[in-house]
DNA sequence: ATTAATTTTTTGGTTAACCAAAAATAATAA
DNA sequence: TTATTATTTTTGGTTAACCAAAAAATTAAT
């Protein structure tokens, strides 16, 4: 098996497990990697065999813990060059990702290392993920999005996860800017839109554009 | 056609035409491809038809205009990188190739441009080879293998074309690095062996070595 | 509980990139 | 020029990663 399949495997299964090793299925894998489930069952077998995942027959799979490890790494390669590309080199958040894509699988461990120092080792990358450190640990970061956030609670936005440009200038008309410090005074029962306070002033946000206004709680 | 295995393919025809669209064969690209001459035979025809060279059964293989282009687009990416390398992360120069050989082969335009940019569209990478531009434009310089230099004249090293480890640790111990200047004393006529004053040390160097040295008459 | 729908696995087949060994071609030496 | 050596090409075969379609197993719905 080829280094970059197993990356990729590994790491689509991290994802979609979510960090805390939940059984994922062969279509969930299938779909996130473009392949048809049939190849996903073949690939599986193989991790399985290299001991870096259980593979349980009809069942799903799950990773082990070198295959975890190695997970976090690829994770980790993936949010530095994101950083890198972001605050070095000035690339838009919209425009890092992809190119991540294929500079995660450069493995050079004293690449990443240099990386991270020449960022003074962030621990977050421009999209406000968490980048795993050299053993993998994970700080916890208190980044949740806007529509999560209880009434009467202060955060800080910190980021959007759609860059549309009608999105983004309806943020600037309301003057949500990233920094911008909140406070959520009411959310609607019935349609889940929240009314707020920003710079003294009432805004009301719809449920649709909450899920897509990353904050700080405080 | 993998579009890595056809750049890797481009270069190396590139690199073994030395520029001018010399005619390689089969065993010289086997034997840098580390593959065998089979292998080859199977690539080039393919390339052929993709019109990258123009290859002759039994005869030979060159690059054509269009392969030629992307040649020098590597060689570009390849070099942009290594400056990169060694300017911005302080990588020695010793270890920047390898780590550029994965890096070149992310097809980013907007990225070389950024590192382009960066380092301030350098001309010359750490090992003092020409980095073509963006339209393959080389520029010309009046660097000289050191075995070339006549006897009581003057340079400075420029770079090498051996990228071996083992060179460059040798180079390093013996305190020629890059801008550093020389003087030549003597050519040994018999072995063509050559003794040099650098840093008011004087350092005998082989004529093998001196093939892969690369200077600049002052 | 039986049918229907979905998911998973198996089976058979493809393509790219490689190799080993044999055959053909070209180059060199006697 | 013939023999020897070297190179190139052909032929047959492998492996990784994929797919399509059929078969098996699981899950959901009536």
């Amino acid at each position: 098996m080829q280094s970059e399949t197993i990356e990729n495997y590994l790491k689509t299964i991290y994802h979609l497990s979510a960090g805390n090793s939940t059984i994922v299925n062969n279509k969930q894998l299938a779909d996130k990697l473009k392949v048809i489930p049939a190849t996903v069952t073949e690939a599986v077998k193989k991790l399985h065999d290299l001991k870096l995942v259980i593979y349980e027959k009809s069942y799903g799979t799950r990773l082990t813990s070198s295959g975890s490890k190695m997970a976090l790494n690829i994770v980790r390669r993936h949010r530095i060059w994101e950083t890198y590309l972001a605050n070095e080199l000035g690339f838009g958040w919209d425009e890092v990702h992809e190119i991540a894509e294929e500079l995660e699988h450069i493995k050079n461990d004293k690449l990443i290392k240099k990386l991270s120092e020449k960022l003074g080792h962030p621990n977050f990358d421009p999209h406000g993920d968490p980048i795993p450190d050299e053993k993998g640990k994970i700080q916890k970061s208190n980044f949740i999005k806007l529509s999560e956030v209880k009434v009467k609670h202060h955060c800080k936005i910190m980021g959007v996860t759609d860059h549309s440009t009608t999105f983004l200038k309806y943020l600037e008309k309301h003057e949500l800017i990233i920094g911008a410090s909140i406070t959520i005074k009411t959310i609607e029962d019935f349609d889940n839109s929240i009314v707020l306070v920003c710079q003294k002033k009432d805004v009301s946000v719809s449920s649709k554009a909450a899920e897509c206004i990353i904050v700080e709680t405080i």
